[in-house]
Formats: structure tokens, sequence, C-alpha cells
RNA sequence: GGGGGCGUAGCUCAAUUGGUUAGAGUACCGGAUUGUCGAUCCGGUGGUUGCGGGUUCGAGCCCCGUCGCCCUCGCCA
């Protein structure tokens, strides 16, 4: 890493160096000044270097030394010393030895900081990103940045070796329908017309396997104008793959391939291959969710059949018209107060349970709790094996729609999962959800939209029931699911008109639509289309569980805040009334005015 | 769009039931200090309590509005 300002970085140097004369240059990590002798640790990305600076060795350096303060650039000059016995610093990887310098210089100074550039930073986070710069020059986000360049091109090295070729497509096209809310651009040369940013590559990775690319993958910028989460920016990327002449097995073995090679890389971990697998319907009947963390067990139990033996009213009408009735076993749950109990019903209300009932098993085996009552002998012990429930454990029932137990189960039993410790947080266990419905049923427009995208294969099996039971239909789809989290999905696409056609009809996309907005893949299509398909894997989501970050913004350089603002830049920034002449756009009123509102 | 948390010195936080001049650590400035490595010791500067309004003899604290950051539901094919 020799440069013009430096022999070695300042993270190489040790008691081989002995005796050599170096020049280093750096960050001002640290001073220790005490009086006479002078100590600076001087940081750059490859480490920390004490450097000494003694006013009997050279004057002018210790004066220099003296102006130095916390993040000034400056480089010195002197002689590897191995420490004096007992000054050895055993937690620094240069420890053993010491710069003693004779000459330096400062290279820029710096300001008194806004907050502690060092690897615990206790600083807000709205602190952080407007001086992003700063906060990227600590230890950990420097970590987090290596690391997700050593996971791009390891996922770069496997794709290669496999024969894939990296191609990049449109950031800027058009607009299609259905699926997120995209980021409009607009138009100066077409006065009142607008590109769409991409909200993923997905048709033209599909064209490109039209072209005889055979084997595709790009990292990919994603743009999705949707609400932000700790795991959702408005701008991400995906490791984005597609593959002709293949079916679910070989995407799945390409992408497992890549995977594992990533965390062997960044952990030094084996994963084992191939991943489990499980249906879309087994996960939801034994997680309540479609991304199963399954790092741990406590499985959604069905209790239907007890419910409807028993007394209970809200169990028994529940089973009785259609809904479910289905639970959790808390081991030792039997401890828990009225209270906790009260929070858990809190948490199952915000996914639409209208309550949360529990039962505990006590010591002598009985169950105690307000509905204990409505369940006889017979009941209680069916209650009991549903569960292999021991004394010391608290049952807790959800009977309502079936989507809604679901849902407040599954993301109870994450949540007591938490709460109760019994997450392995070191593993990583990856598993394929497939089968997924085809169809969803939008209450809103009263109409079936795609699960998955429009161009997902329907399974052949059930392609005779599109258009009579759309909602039965099974789609050639899979996610990729780690540790509860959804790491990306893919399918085998439609490679034939008449299928698309039909898709697009069940979709209620009409046949001019279509044309119009699709024309330019339905062409495609019929100019000899491979079977093809691939995957999409959310890479900030990767990075974020391999580093064990709470947020992907710890694993993203220049990440945006939840309302969308880069607080470095300002971004989303005002124009002026000329930008906005040229591209033929005038503001609203109230965009106006909430403009000069702030 | 809904729910929740937070907002006090550059930074991280405290401030009893609404009651005297809003404190501490750190950073910064000055001084002392020749083996420290979170250096230490002494002294000092630093406040529109996010912003606007209200209640009150009196508001960091209560009320209303608003802005920002975070978490979350909806949303994210």
């Amino acid at each position: 890493m020799k440069t013009t300002y430096r022999t070695h970085t300042c993270g190489e140097l040790s008691k081989a160096h002995e005796g050599l004369a170096v020049r280093l240059a750096g960050w001002v990590n640290s001073r220790r000044d005490h009086g006479g002798v002078i100590f600076i640790d001087l940081r750059d990305r490859y480490g920390r270097t004490q450097c000494v600076f003694n006013p009997e060795r050279s004057r002018e350096a210790h004066a220099l030394a003296e102006k130095m303060h916390a993040q000034y650039v400056v480089q010195v000059e002197g002689a590897v010393v191995p420490r004096p016995p007992g000054a050895v610093n055993p937690k620094m990887p240069t420890g053993e030895i010491e710069v003693h310098v004779k000459a330096a210089e400062i290279l820029a100074a710096s300001d008194p900081l806004p907050f502690e550039v060092a690897d615990e930073c206790d600083a807000g986070e709205d602190v952080r990103l407007k001086y992003r710069y700063l906060d990227l020059r600590r230890p950990r986000m420097q970590r987090n940045l290596l690391a997700r360049h050593l996971i791009v091109r390891t996922m770069r090295r496997v794709l290669d070796e496999a024969g894939f070729v990296e191609v990049e497509t449109p950031a800027m096209t058009r607009y299609t329908p259905g699926g997120a809310r995209n980021f409009l651009v607009p138009s100066r040369l077409s006065p009142g017309r607008f590109y769409a940013l991409a909200e993923s590559p997905q048709l033209f990775k599909q064209l490109l396997m039209m072209a005889g690319l055979d084997r595709y993958y790009q990292i990919a910028r994603c743009f999705r104008d949707e609400d932000l989460r700790a795991d959702r920016q408005p701008e991400f990327t995906q490791l984005d793959i597609e593959m002709a002449l293949v079916s679910e097995a070989d995407v799945m073995a390409v992408t497992e391939k890549a995977v594992a090679a990533v965390v062997e890389a960044v952990l030094g971990r084996q994963v084992p291959t191939p991943f489990a697998h499980l249906t879309f319907a087994e996960a939801m009947r034994d997680y309540g969710v479609d991304k199963p963390d399954r790092r741990f067990g406590m499985r959604i139990g069905d209790v239907a059949h007890v419910a409807r033996r028993s007394d209970f009213r809200v169990f028994r009408e529940a089973a009785g018209r259609g809904g479910h009735v289905r639970g959790l076993k808390v081991p030792g749950g039997q401890a828990m107060t009225r209270k906790e109990i009260d929070d858990l019903t809190a948490y199952a209300g915000g996914f639409g349970a209208k309550g949360l009932a529990w039962v505990k098993v006590e010591a002598d085996g009985s169950l105690s709790g307000a509905i204990a009552k409505f369940f006889k002998p017979p009941e209680q012990s069916a209650l009991k094996e549903s569960f292999a429930a021991q004394p010391g454990d608290l049952l807790l029932f959800v009977a309502d729609e079936p989507t809604v137990v679901a849902a407040s189960l599954g993301n109870l039993r994450v949540h007591l999962g938490r709460k109760l410790g019994l997450v392995p947080q070191e593993d990583l266990q990856f598993c394929w959800v497939t089968d997924f419905p085809l169809l969803e049923y939008d209450l809103e427009t009263k109409k079936y939209v795609a699960m998955h995208h429009p161009f997902t294969s329907p399974n052949p099996a059930d392609l005779d029931r599109l258009e009579t039971e759309p909602a039965s239909v099974r789609a050639r789809a899979y996610d990729l699911v780690l540790n509860g989290v959804e790491l990306g999905g893919g399918s085998i696409r439609i490679h034939r008109t008449d299928v698309q056609a039909r898709m697009f009809n069940v979709l209620g996309i009409g046949r001019e639509e279509a044309e119009e907005k699709f024309s330019f893949l339905l062409e495609a299509l019929k100019f000899g289309a491979p079977p093809h398909g691939g995957i999409a894997l959310g890479l900030d989501r990767l990075v974020r569980i391999l580093l064990d970050e709470q947020s992907i913004r710890d694993g993203i350089a220049f990440p945006k805040t939840q309302r969308g603002q880069d607080l470095m830049t300002g971004a989303p920034g005002t124009v002026d009334e000329k930008q906005l002449r040229d591209l033929h756009i005038r503001l609203r009123p109230e965009a106006i005015e909430g403009e000069a509102g702030k």
C-alpha cells in the first residue's frame, strides 16, 4: 500500500520491521500528552499505530504534535522500535512496536467533531447520518463496508465460475402497472412523459434469456417508492439471477452455492446444502407466516377438533364457520403474570386477533385459567396432547378467520421466541418456501392480483383451473428465507404466449392494456422464448444478517431515513423554476405550501 | 394514512408532585505533566429544554398544534 505519502499502512508494522525507517499517514485517533513525550495513535483503514514524539528526538516534531488534535490528517517519519518492556499493548495488533517520530507534517486540520469517532458510537442515528463520512470512519462501519464488498465479490466469483454473464439493465425504464409504487423521472425531450425507475430488472432479464444469454446475473439497484422500515430502503440492491432451460431445482442449486460461499467467506462457516424445503401451506400451518424462523420450535398447533367439542362459544363458533382455532405452547409460561399475558394479547391484537385465550398447566396436570371450565376432562387432555404440554406450560389460543389466526400466532411466536430467549442468535437457518398460490384476491379492487408477479408460471398440474378456480392454482415460485427474513424470491417464468395471455386475462389486464404496456414482452414470447427462471436476493438484508446488525442502514454507505431523506445531502431538495419549466412541470399548490411550511 | 417511543450543552444523558440560578459525563479551551494507550490532575467556556401557541403566580415537566428521528400496522406484484 506504498504511496507518495507513506511507506506502510497503520496496520502492518510489527517486530519484523524493527529498525526500519518508515513514513506513515493517517488520522489522529487520539493524543496523549505527557508534557514531555506525546503519544499519537495514527489510524487508517488498516489499523492503528502508536507514534511517539519525544522533544529530545525532534523539537520540531514534538511542537507540531502539540498542535495535532483528533481527526487531523498527519504524516510522520521515523523508526520502527520495539516498545519497552511493560509498555506492550496486547490489545493492539501493532502493540509490540511504536514509531519514534523524527519529522512530521499536518496534512489537514479538523474542526472539533460532532461526535466521537470510536467503535462504540452512542450518537443518535440522525447525527451519524448527517455526518456519515465521519460515521464511516468508525472501525465497525468500515468492517461492514468491507464485508459487503467481500460478499459481492464472492457472489461474482461463484457466478462467474458457473458461466454467468453480468449484464447491466436500465434503471430508467417504462412504468408497468402492478407491484410497488414507482419513482418517476420526467422527460425533458418528451413533454408530459415519464420514465419509471426500475423496481427490479424483471422483464429485462427475461428478455436476456430470450436473447440467448443463457445465464445472467447483476448486482442490481432497485427503486420502490413505498414506506420505509428497518429492513427497507427506497433504493436497494439485489443479486439478480436468470437462467434459461431450467427448472426450480437448477435455480435453487446455483443460489445455494452462491449463498453458502458467501457465508463461508464472511463468517468462515459451512452452511449445509441443500436447504430445507417447505411449502407455503406448511409454512402457514406450522409458523403462521410465509417466512418462518426455524431457529426455534414452538410450532403452531391446531385445536379445532377440541374446540368443536368444547363449551367455549368463541371457539365452537369459530371452528364451526370455517375459521381456525390454533395455539402455541409457551414452555414454562405458567409463571407469566396477568400483565404479561395482557401484553401478549395486545400484541396479537395488532394483527387483528380479537382476543387471546389461555390456559395454564398446573403441577397436577389440571388446566387453570378463565376458559378452563369450558373443557371437560377428555377435551382438557386433548388440548394438552395437541402440544405435548407439561406442567408449568402456558397454552395460548386464537380463534378467528384463518388469515387472522395465522398472522397473530405467527408473529406472536416470533415475539415470544425473542422474549423468552429461545432463538439461538448465531444460528443460520436457510429454507425454501415453495408452492405459493399464483394469485391473491384483492378485497379493495375485487380482482385477483399476482402474488409474485404476472410473469410467474402456474404449476402445470393446476393450469386447467386457472379460470375456474384461480385461488387454488399454485405458482412455480419460491422464496429463500433466512432466520425469519425473506431474503429473496424467484420463479420459473411463463414462456408461452397463450399462457401469458390467459394470465393477463385472469388478472383483469385487458388485451389492449397488455398490448400497450407489455407489447415488447408479448412479442418477444412469439420469437422463440426458451423456458427460463431465476431469483433475486436482497443484498442489504443478507449483509445485515451476516453482520448481525439491527438495521440494513448499517450495511449501506449512504442510506436514507424513514421519510426517504438523505440527512447529509438534504435530498430530496427543491429545484428552481427554470428546471421545472424545462421538464414541463408545474407544482400543485399544496406542494408549494408544504414546502413553505418547512 | 393509523399506532407507539424519543427530542434538554457539540455528543450521550439527568433534573422529586409544576417551584430557587437546568446538572453530570464526554468533547472543546487554558494550565500542569517524559511511558501512555478510554492517560491523569487543576481550572474554564458552553443552553431559544426541536418549533409555535395555550393553561398557571410560576412550565424542561400539563394541554393543543407542528417539525424531526426511530419502531410498527397498512403498503412493499
